[in-house]
RNA sequence: GGCCCCAUCGUCUAGUGGCCUAGGACACCACCCUCUCAAGGUGGCGGCACGGGUUCGAAUCCCGUUGGGGCUGCCA
C-alpha cells in the first residue's frame, strides 16, 4: 500500500524554516514511496489563527517546491470531531470537567504533589455545559509504547499521564484530538513531525484505540500510523525556535535572494545527509536518497552563514543571463530603480556575481553605475580621501585619462602609472579614485566600471571629488 | 517537581566494535594570487562531555553522572 503522509502546520505566525524542514522531510519519503502528501491547516483554534498565515504557509511551500495533493482544513471538519468526542463520552472514555486552572493548581498546592490535573472531575458524571471541557480518561496503569523510526521503542508509564482536555469549553477540538481523528480518517500511514510531539504522542495513541474500542459505525481508526520524530531546529541559544523571537520566517529569505534550491538543500542537511556524504544535491536526489531510518537524533542549529555560503555558491554557477534575470525584480524594488537598467547591467554582471552572496546585494553594489552622484561612503572617504597625497592623485589621474583609449586595461595601466611619480604604491593609488567614482571603498574592478561608466562622467567625478577636498 | 528525548571540531555532520593518528562542509587564521573586495589555490587551528563496565580491542555496546532540550496549556 502506498503511504500516506501528513504535514500539518497551524496558522499562528510566520511559516518558519523548522516547518519547512519538517515539510521537506514529508515531501521527500512521500515522493520517493510514490505515495501521498496531504497538506492539513491545524487552525482549529480561531482565536489565535489568522488567514494570512494560512496564505503564507501556501506561498512558502510553492517556493521551495513542495508540492502537495491534497488540502484540508480543520475548521472545516469539526462535525468529524464533534462525532468522535461525543462517541469517546459515550463509551465511557471521556468525562466532563468544569476545573479551572485556578482550581488544579490549588488542589496540587494543597496535596504537596506534582502539579498538573488529579482526575478531580472524573467519576462526578457532569454533563457538557458552560465552562465545561472534555477530558480524555488515560490509564492508570501500563506503559504505553511508541514505535519511533528514528528513535526506536519508546516507553511512557500511563501513571503519569494527565487525563488532556480534547474538547474545550466552547466547543473546539484541541489538536491531539482533531489529530488523531484526521489521520484515521485520512488513513495516516506515517506520522512524520518535530520532536517536540513525542511527549504528547501516548495520548494519541491511546485516544486512537479508545476510538477504535468504541465501535462508532463510521471513521473507525484502521492500523495506527509509524511515528517518525525529527530533531527539532534551534537557535543559537539551543532553543526551539521561536517565531516571535527568531528572525527565521521563510519569506524573509526568499525576500533577501536565497535561491529556494539551497533552502532546500541546506535545511535537508540539518538532522539528515545522504549515503555518499556529500553536502550538495538536488530535490531530484534527495527523493532519491533520502530515508527516514538515517535523519538524526540530535536537534541541529539554523547556521545562516553556511547557508549564505551554499547561496552564494549556487549564485556563481548560474548562467549570466539567469543571473540577470534572477536580480532584476530585486532591483526594481529599490528605491532608485527607475534608474536602472538591465542591459548595462549585464555588462557587469559576472564581475557582481562572483562577489554577492544573496540576489538583493547584486544591484546595489553597482548603483553608482546608475545614479548620477556615487553614494558617499563617509568612512570610506576618510579613509581614502585623509591621506595628503589624495588631491594630487586625483589631479595625475584625471590628466592621464585625458587622452587614452577607453579601455580598462588602459585605464588600468595609467592610473596606476599616475600615482608612482607621487611615491605611491598602486594599492594606494587606486583607493581615492575609487571612492571618487564608486564612493566606497570596496566594489567590483575599478577598471572594468569605469569603461562602462564612460570618460566624461567618470572625469566628472575626478573633479567633483577634487572639489570637495 | 514528574515524564521523555538528546550528547563527535564553534556549527552541520561522516562514523553502526578493529579500515580512526576520528573524515568532510561552513566559520576562523595564515600564505599565494591581486587595482579594492570577492572568487580561486595551499596550509593551519579545532572534537568523540565525564566516570565506570563489557571486550583481545570502543567514538561506536551497557550502566551511572553531568549538561542541554522538550512536554507537563481550554497552544500546536
Amino acid at each position: 500500500m502506498a503511504p500516506r503522509l501528513r504535514f500539518a502546520p497551524s496558522p499562528t505566525g510566520y511559516f518558519h524554516v523548522g516547518g519547512a524542514r519538517t515539510a521537506l522531510y514529508n515531501w521527500a519519503f512521500a515522493r520517493q514511496q510514490g505515495g501521498t502528501l496531504i497538506l492539513r491547516i491545524e487552525d482549529t483554534d480561531v482565536e489565535r489563527n489568522k488567514e494570512e498565515w494560512v496564505e503564507g504557509i501556501y506561498d512558502a511551500m510553492r517556493w521551495v517546491g513542495l508540492t502537495w495533493d491534497e488540502l484540508y482544513r480543520q475548521s472545516e471538519r469539526m462535525a468529524l470531531y464533534e462525532a468522535a468526542a461525543a462517541q469517546l463520552e459515550a463509551t465511557g472514555h471521556a468525562y466532563w470537567c468544569d476545573c479551572t486552572r485556578g482550581d488544579i493548581d490549588a488542589r496540587a498546592k494543597e496535596r504537596g504533589g506534582p502539579p498538573g490535573y488529579d482526575g478531580h472531575c472524573r467519576d462526578r458524571g457532569l454533563r457538557a455545559g458552560d465552562g465545561r471541557a472534555l477530558r480524555f480518561r488515560t490509564p492508570d496503569d501500563g506503559v504505553t509504547v511508541v514505535h519511533d523510526i528514528i528513535r526506536g521503542d519508546v516507553e511512557f508509564p500511563n501513571a503519569t499521564l494527565d487525563d488532556p482536555i480534547i474538547v474545550r469549553s466552547n466547543g473546539t477540538p484541541i489538536f491531539v484530538l482533531a489529530n488523531v481523528v484526521d489521520d484515521a480518517d485520512m488513513r495516516i500511514t506515517h506520522v512524520v513531525r518535530s520532536e517536540e510531539h513525542l511527549p504528547t504522542t501516548p495520548k494519541y495513541i491511546l485516544l486512537w484505540h479508545a476510538l477504535r474500542a468504541g465501535g462508532g459505525a463510521e471513521g473507525r481508526p484502521g492500523e495506527l500510523p509509524v511515528f517518525a520524530h525529527c530533531p527539532v531546529v534551534v537557535n543559537e541559544q539551543r532553543k526551539k525556535l521561536s517565531k516571535r523571537r527568531d528572525p527565521v520566517a521563510l519569506e524573509l529569505y526568499r525576500d533577501e535572494g536565497y535561491l529556494p534550491e539551497v533552502m532546500v538543500n541546506y535545511l535537508a542537511l540539518i538532522g539528515w545527509s545522504p549515503p555518499d556524504g556529500r553536502e550538495r544535491f538536488t530535490l531530484e536526489e534527495m527523493v532519491r536518497d533520502f530515508r527516514l531510518e538515517d535523519v538524526g537524533r540530535s536537534p541541529g542549529f539554523f547556521d545562516v552563514k553556511k547557508l549564505r555560503a551554499f547561496n552564494g555558491d549556487a549564485i556563481r554557477a548560474m548562467t549570466v543571463d539567469d543571473f540577470v534575470a534572477a536580480v532584476e525584480p530585486f532591483a526594481v524594488q529599490l528605491p532608485w530603480a527607475d534608474q536602472f537598467d538591465v542591459d548595462r547591467f549585464r555588462t557587469v554582471a559576472p564581475l557582481v556575481q562572483e562577489r554577492v552572496e544573496v540576489l538583493s546585494e547584486a544591484a546595489p553594489m553597482v548603483d553608482f553605475l546608475f545614479l548620477d552622484e556615487p553614494v558617499v561612503d563617509e568612512a570610506a572617504w576618510a579613509k581614502a580621501m585623509g591621506d595628503e597625497q589624495a588631491g594630487a592623485v586625483l589631479d595625475a589621474v584625471a590628466t592621464s585619462w585625458e587622452s587614452i583609449e577607453w579601455r580598462a586595461d588602459v585605464i588600468g595601466e595609467v592610473t596606476l602609472a599616475a600615482g608612482e611619480p607621487l611615491g605611491l604604491s598602486r594599492k594606494k593609488a587606486q583607493a581615492p579614485v575609487r571612492v571618487a567614482i564608486t564612493g566606497r571603498s570596496v566594489g567590483p574592478p575599478l577598471w572594468e566600471s569605469l569603461e562602462l561608466l564612460g570618460r566624461e562622467p567618470a572625469l566628472a567625478r575626478l573633479r567633483s571629488a577634487r572639489a570637495r577636498l
